[in-house]
DNA sequence: AGGTCTGTTACTGA
DNA sequence: ATCAGTAACAGACC
């Protein structure tokens, strides 16, 4: 479920192996979202980690020759960090970085989703996928006068707004919905609705759950997420994920589909006349 | 056994 | 521009 807290778990995890060398890169699956840069080896090849960081849900590795490589999790991709000599090949291990001190870096991911690229550092910020991220919850840019204008006269439903990582970069579906539910405001609530004080509410939820969230080391549903393949534990911590029909003290949570995906909420605490109707 | 669902993103055509 | 539908893929679940 890589949203931003199981990428910030990750990239905390890698921290371990700034300043380390990669001696080499082998790739097991050529394609997995795009091809896989073909001379990603060759540019890689000892090359001294100088940091990595995250954007939105991407994770950049800066290499000394002013080389960038940048992964994305996709779904279901993991990274594991392990000694060389514990290192036995799992199904879906489609990335094995070589590192000196007989460290490996794995790329795992069953649905291929993710991927990886290369850029110059100096320019990996024009990729397309990266230009047009949104802020980060945490910049404190990000701020009611900055969403009131993206929200403004949108008729999109404000789960669908907390998605777009052209607004905010980050948040998946698991996190929308307890950000909303946190803030107490509907998910069907169209963005031209929200008004300074609950867009302020909305903020201080975004922050509040996600920080919250990788202080549990992000959610394990079904895969470990941090480098070291320790689970994440907000899962437990779910008011209205993966909760449908639940009760919150007196009231249910209701699943709707919207927009394709999972929206879980409760209807009586995150009133609107947007609200779908219920029967049972 | 087969149909349905899933944490993401990007493309299509209306 | 907006948006519903779909595609990439594997596996868990019923």
């Amino acid at each position: 479920m890589p949203e931003l807290p199981e990428v910030q778990t990750t990239v905390s995890g890698l921290q371990l192996i700034i300043k380390k060398q990669i001696t080499s890169i082998k790739v097991n699956t050529t394609k997995l979202r795009y091809l896989i840069p073909k001379k990603i080896d060759q540019i890689a090849k000892n090359k001294e980690i100088i940091r990595i960081y995250r954007l939105g849900k991407y994770i950049i590795f800066e290499l000394s020759n002013s080389i960038s490589l940048i992964f994305h999790l996709g779904m279901t991709g993991r990274i594991r960090l392990l000694k060389k000599s514990d290192y036995r090949k799992l199904k879906h291990d489609h990335i094995i970085i070589y590192l000196n001190y007989n460290e490996v870096i794995i790329f795992n991911d069953p649905r291929k989703f993710g991927f990886v690229d290369i850029s110059k550092t100096s320019e990996f910020k024009q990729k397309k996928y990266i230009s047009n991220l949104g802020l980060d919850p945490f910049q404190k840019e990000l701020d009611e006068n900055y969403l009131l204008n993206k929200f403004d006269r949108s008729s999109i439903p404000i789960k669908q707004l907390l998605l777009n990582q052209k607004i905010v970069a980050g948040i998946g579906n698991i996190y929308a919905n307890e950000i909303l539910f946190d803030a107490k405001i509907s998910p069907f609530l169209p963005g031209s609705q929200l008004d300074f004080h609950k867009v302020s509410k909305l903020i201080k939820s975004i922050r509040r759950i996600l920080k919250k969230a990788i202080s549990f080391g992000g959610t394990s549903l079904k895969d470990y997420v941090s480098v070291d393949g320790t689970l994440g534990n907000f899962q437990t911590k779910f008011k209205v994920y993966n909760r449908e029909n639940e009760k919150i003290s007196k009231f249910r949570v209701r699943r709707v589909i919207q927009y394709g995906r999972s929206t879980f909420f409760c209807p009586n605490l995150q009133k609107s006349k947007f609200n779908p109707p219920f029967y049972t």
